[in-house]
DNA sequence: GTCTATCGTGGAAGCGCATTCCTTCGGACG
DNA sequence: CGTCCGAAGGAATGCGCTTCCACGATAGAC
C-alpha cells in the first residue's frame, strides 16, 4: 500500500519508482504537447499515487514562470458586505485550479500597499482590490504606483468599485442605485429626508450619498445639507450618526443610512429614543446584506448581488486584459421596500 | 528615479546594479548570518528600492526549502460565523511575514482534502481546518488520512472545534456553553422546552444539543425528543425547523436554537405565526453573531469569542508542534441574556 | 532498398534564490 | 617583519520542476 515517506516526495522519487525518466515523468501527470505511451503514462500515475505525490507548486511556478495564486485584498473580512464579495470570488474560483490568497486590510489602506508587494513577491498572476479606496492622496499615489509595478510584472490587477484607478474595474452602481431609492421613497410619499453618510473620504459614501440627492432633485426636493450627518461605515457609525440626528429629528420623516448596516445601527438608535419605525420615521439602507434581512421592520434598501460582484472581478482578472484601454463591468442594485419604508403616502 | 522594468526584477539585477556579487546581495537584503559592510549594504538596498525589487518568493521557498504561507479552510467564508474566525486568524497573521491562502469548501467535505492536498503542493507550513467535522466516514477517512501525509511533509495542521481529529485543535466549549444556557433558562422560569437542531451529522451542533439537555437534566428536566427539530444549519433551516414546531408550539414555552442563525429563521417563522417574542415563547440562540446582534427582539445567546478562536488557531499552528500528544486550547461562551427570553418568572 | 518525417523517450539546462565553501584582505600578535 | 586568524566578498551548488534539444526507432515515400 502507500507508503509513509519523510518528509516531501520529489517527482523524481516518482520517476524512479516508475523507471522513467524525470521529463517523462513530468508529462505524464502534467499532460504537455508531448505524448508518453500509455503504459508509461499508466506506471507513472501508479507511482505517484502511491507515493502520495503532490507536486511542488513553488517548483513548477519556477519552472513554468508563472503561478496559480491570484490574490483577493478586502478592508475586512468580517465585514458581511466583504465576506459576501469574497464568497462570490471562492466560488468563481472553484475548480479553476487557482489558489486564493487573502488580505484583510483592517481598514488601512496602506496594508493595501503592503499586500500588493507580498502578493508580487508571490509572483500572484493576479489581484483583486476589493473595497472603496479612500481618496487619501499620499496612499492613493503609493498605490497607483504599485499597481504599475505589479502590471508590470506581468500580472493583472482588478479593482471593485472604484473608477478612479486605471484598472479594469467592477463598478458598482452607487449613485444609480441611490437616485433609484430616492426617487422610490419620495414615491412612497416621503419629503423631508435625512441622510446618515459614511466618512467623506470613502467614495461609496460618498457617491451614494450624491445619488440621493441627485434622485431627490429630480423630484424638486433639496437634500438640506444640515440633514447630512457623517459616521463610521459600521454598526455604531450609524447608531451615532443617527443619534446626532435625534434632536432635529421633528423636521424629518425618512432617513436615509448609507448602508445597511449603519441603517441597524440607525434603527437601534431611533428605538431607544422612542421612535417606531415606520410609524413616526422612515428608514431605509443599501446593500441588502443577507445577514441582516431579518431585522424587524425589515429593512428598505438597494440589493446588490454581492457575490456576482466577486465572481465577476475573478472573471475579469483571468482574462487576458488590454491594458491600453480598461475593461468595465457595471453592476446594479434593485429597490426593494420592506417594512423599515410605510407603503402608502399618508 | 526608479525605473520600470519590463518583467520581474531579480536579484541578479540588483547586485548588477549595485556591482555586488549575488551572495551579497542576497545577505544583505534578507540579513543572515554573515555580515555585509555597511557601503556595500547601502548600496544593495539602494539600488533594489531604485529596481522595484520584491524577491520572488517561490524562489526563496525552493531554495529555503520553507515557505510563509499558511491556508486557512473553511465551510462558507459567507457565513458570519466562518468570516469571524477568519478575521482572528488574519489579525493574528497581520506582521508576521504570512500569507493566508483561503479555502472555502461550500459545505462539501471533500473539497476539505482536495484544499489540503493543494495546500500540500503549496508546501503550506500549516492548515487552519475550521468548521465542525460532518462524521461521514469515508471522507472522514480521507481527510484523516490526507492530513497525516501533510504533516509528514511537514507541516501543522491545527482544527477548529473538531476533537475528534488527532491534531492540534482549538475546542470551542459548546457542550457547556449549551449547559449553561439551559441553566439560565431553567432560571428564568421556563420548563417545556423545544429544540432546533441542525443536521445531526454536524458535530458542532450535536454537542450543544447534547449540552442542553444535559443542562436541562441537571435541573430535572427532560427533553422530549419529538421537541427536537432537525433542520439545515441556516436561517432557513432555522425556519423551516421552527415551522415544523409551530403544530405543537402551545406545549412549550421556549425554543433553542442551536445557532443565531437558526434562531433568526425561527423568530421570523414565530412572528409570521403570530407569535410574540418573548411574551408568547422565549428563543435563544448560540455564538452571538456581531451582525445579529440588532434583531429585535434582541437574541438570548451564548457568546462565542469567535476571533480570538481565529487568533489560538494561527498561534497554535505558528508554534512548533509535538506530534506525539496534540495541543488543546479550550474557548468557553458565555450567556447573554436578552429581551427574546422573559426577564423573571411568568 | 534508402531517405526522410514522426513519434516517444531521455538528457540537460535553467528558473531565482539561499547557502556552502573558497578566496582574499587586513590587522594583531609574536 | 612574518605568521596566523577572522571577517567580508565571491563562485558555485542545488532546491524541484518544465521544457528544449538530441536521439533512436518506426513508418511512410520514393
Amino acid at each position: 500500500m502507500a507508503e509513509q515517506p519523510r518528509g516531501s516526495v520529489t517527482l523524481m522519487d516518482v520517476a524512479a519508482r516508475a523507471g522513467v525518466s524525470l521529463a517523462t515523468a513530468s508529462r505524464a501527470l502534467n499532460g504537455s504537447t508531448r505524448k508518453v505511451g500509455d503504459d508509461l503514462r499508466e506506471r507513472v500515475l501508479a507511482a505517484a499515487r502511491s507515493l502520495n505525490y503532490a507536486a511542488n507548486a513553488q517548483a513548477q511556478a519556477m519552472a513554468r514562470g508563472r503561478t496559480n495564486v491570484v490574490g483577493l485584498v478586502v478592508h475586512d473580512i468580517a465585514d458581511p458586505y466583504f465576506s459576501s464579495i469574497a464568497a462570490g470570488v471562492m466560488e468563481a474560483a472553484e475548480g479553476q485550479r487557482v489558489l486564493v490568497t487573502l488580505g484583510s486590510t483592517l481598514r488601512r489602506p496602506e496594508r493595501e500597499v503592503d499586500y500588493l508587494v507580498a502578493l508580487r513577491g508571490q509572483r500572484s498572476r493576479a489581484v483583486i482590490l476589493a473595497g472603496s479606496r479612500m481618496d487619501d492622496s499620499p496612499v492613493a499615489d503609493a498605490l497607483r504606483r504599485e499597481i504599475d509595478i505589479f502590471e508590470n510584472d506581468g500580472g493583472n490587477v482588478v479593482a471593485i468599485s472604484q473608477k478612479q484607478l486605471p484598472v479594469d474595474t467592477v463598478v458598482i452602481e452607487n449613485r444609480l442605485g441611490a437616485r433609484d431609492l430616492a426617487t422610490s421613497l419620495v414615491g412612497l410619499g416621503y419629503r423631508r429626508f435625512g441622510v446618515l453618510a459614511g466618512p467623506d473620504a470613502v467614495l461609496t459614501a460618498r457617491d451614494r450619498v450624491h445619488g440621493f440627492r441627485e434622485g431627490l432633485g429630480r423630484s424638486g426636493i433639496d437634500l438640506d445639507p444640515a440633514f447630512v450627518v457623517h459616521g463610521a461605515f459600521t454598526r455604531d457609525g450609524g447608531h451615532q450618526a443617527m443619534s446626532a440626528l435625534l434632536g432635529r429629528i421633528g423636521e424629518l420623516d425618512c432617513v436615509f443610512a448609507v448602508n445597511d448596516v449603519m441603517a441597524v445601527g440607525a434603527m437601534v438608535a431611533a428605538r431607544e429614543h422612542g421612535l417606531e419605525i415606520p410609524r413616526d420615521l422612515g428608514l431605509a439602507g443599501f446593500d441588502d446584506i443577507s445577514t441582516l434581512r431579518d431585522v424587524n421592520p425589515a429593512l428598505t434598501t438597494v440589493r446588490l448581488p454581492l457575490e456576482k460582484v466577486g465572481a465577476s472581478a475573478f472573471e475579469l482578472v483571468m482574462s487576458a486584459a488590454d491594458r491600453t484601454k480598461p475593461r468595465t463591468r457595471r453592476i446594479k442594485g434593485e429597490v426593494v421596500l420592506r417594512q423599515s419604508t410605510r407603503t402608502t403616502a399618508p
